[in-house]
DNA sequence: ATGAAACATGAATCAGTATTCATGTTTATC
DNA sequence: GATAAACATGAATACTGATTCATGTTTCAT
C-alpha cells in the first residue's frame, strides 16, 4: 500500500524482520550498507557486529532486529550484488542484436560496476568459504544466461560452434579475471583497454 | 652438511621450527598435510588447530613445535601450491616450440592438478582474505611467466599481437573458471574436453 | 651409557565476539 | 493524549578456539 514496500511479500528464507515503519527502513539500510563497507574491507571474520552497528551509527543489539544471525547480512549482500549486476548488464546489452557487441559491451559493464563496488565484488569471492549455496547459485545464475545466449548466437550464426557450456564458464572467467585486476590487484588500466583486448581475444583468439 | 637440510639455509619469514630430525620432519609433514585436508573441506576458520591435530594423530602443542600461528600453516600451504603447479606446468611444456601448443598442454596440466588437488585449489582462493600478500605473489608469479611467454611468442609471430598483460590475466581466468568447474561445482567434464573447447576458443574466437 | 637437545603432551589460559535480554524511547493509530 | 507496536540500547552471557606452559619422553653424539 505504501510508496515502496512491495519486495516484502516473496521472501524466501524467512529473515530476521522487516521494518515496519519508515525509520526501521531507514536503520537496516545503514546497516547493511555499513556492513557491505566494513565485510568488504576487513573481510567477513574480522568483521564484528561492533564494527558494522558503529559504522552504522547504531547499537549492537539493532543488528539482530533485522537480521538473524551475522550470516544473513553476508548472504543478503551476495543476493545483491547478484541483483544488481545482472541488471547492470542487462540494461547496457538492451537491444543489442549481434552477440559479440553484446558480450564487449556487457563486459564493459561489469567492469565499471565492479570498479564501483569493490567490496561487493570481494564479499561474492568470499562466499565460496561463508556461503557456498550464495556463491553457487551466484555463478550458476550467471551460467545459465550466458549459455542460452550463446546457444541463440550460434544458432543465428553469430558465433562459431562449440561447447556451450563450457564456453560460458570461461568467458565467465575472463571477466572475473579482470574485475580482480581492477578490484584486488588495484590496476589503474582505463576499463576500456581491457575490454578492448578482451574482446579481442574472445572474437579472434590468439592466432596470428 | 647432512643429507637433504639444504633449504633451511634461505628461509625468509622466520618460520616456526625446522625439524632437526627424521622423526621431527615426519611429524612436521603430517601436520602440513593434514592442515591441507582439513582447511582444504571446512575452511580457514572452521578448521581448528584441533581438528588438524587431531587428524594428524598429534596432541595440540605439537603444532606449536613447527609453526608458529595458524596462519604461518596456511602461508606455507599457499607457497607449496605454487611450487606444485608451476612445476607441473613447466614439466609438462617442457620443450614445447609453439606457444599454442604449450596454452593447450599447459591447461591440460593445470586442470589435472586441481582435479587431483582440490583442497589446495580451495586454500588459494581462500587466501585472497586470510593471507593477501601470498595470494597476490602467487597470481603475480604466474602472470609474470605468462607475459613474458606471450611477449616471445609474439615476437616470434606464432600469435598476434596485443597487451600482454590483459592477455595473460584473461587467459589464466579461463584456466581458473575451469578448475572451478572441476573442483568447486563438482562437473564430471573429462579434462580433455574442457581443454579442447577452451583451447579453440583461445586460439580462433567465437567468430564464425 | 649418559646428558643435552629435540620432540611430544594436553590441560590451562586468555581474549574475542556472536548473540540475548531487560529496559527504555519513538512512532503511529484511535 | 493514550496505548500498543515498533524500534533502540548496551551491558551481560556464553562459548569457541588460538596459544602457552610445565612436564614427560625420545633421539643421538660422545
Amino acid at each position: 500500500m505504501s510508496t515502496s514496500a512491495g519486495q516484502a511479500e516473496a521472501q524466501q528464507k524467512a529473515p530476521g524482520n522487516q521494518p515496519k515503519t519508515a525509520r526501521g527502513e531507514a536503520t537496516r539500510r545503514s546497516i547493511l550498507s555499513a556492513a557491505e563497507r566494513v565485510i568488504g574491507a576487513k573481510g567477513y571474520n574480522d568483521a564484528s557486529i561492533g564494527h558494522i552497528t558503529s559504522e552504522a551509527g547504531v547499537a549492537q543489539g539493532t543488528f539482530y532486529i533485522y537480521f538473524k544471525t551475522k550470516e544473513e547480512v553476508f548472504s543478503e549482500l551476495v543476493l545483491e550484488m547478484g541483483r544488481l549486476v545482472r541488471h547492470k548488464i542487462a540494461e547496457a546489452t538492451q537491444g543489442i542484436e549481434n552477440r559479440l557487441d553484446a558480450e564487449k559491451v556487457g563486459l564493459k559493464a561489469f567492469l565499471e560496476f565492479v570498479r564501483a563496488h569493490p567490496d561487493l565484488y570481494r564479499i561474492v569471492q568470499e562466499a565460496l568459504f561463508v556461503d557456498p549455496d550464495a556463491y553457487e547459485a551466484y555463478y550458476t545464475t550467471f551460467a545459465d544466461g550466458y549459455r542460452s545466449g550463446l546457444s541463440a548466437a550460434a544458432e543465428a550464426g553469430q558465433i562459431s560452434e562449440g561447447d556451450v557450456e563450457t564456453r560460458a564458464w570461461a568467458l565467465m572467467g575472463i571477466a572475473r579475471a579482470l574485475g580482480e585486476q581492477l578490484v584486488v590487484f588495484k590496476s589503474e588500466k582505463p576499463v576500456q583497454e581491457l575490454v578492448d583486448c578482451a574482446y579481442d581475444l574472445i572474437a579472434n583468439g590468439l592466432k596470428p
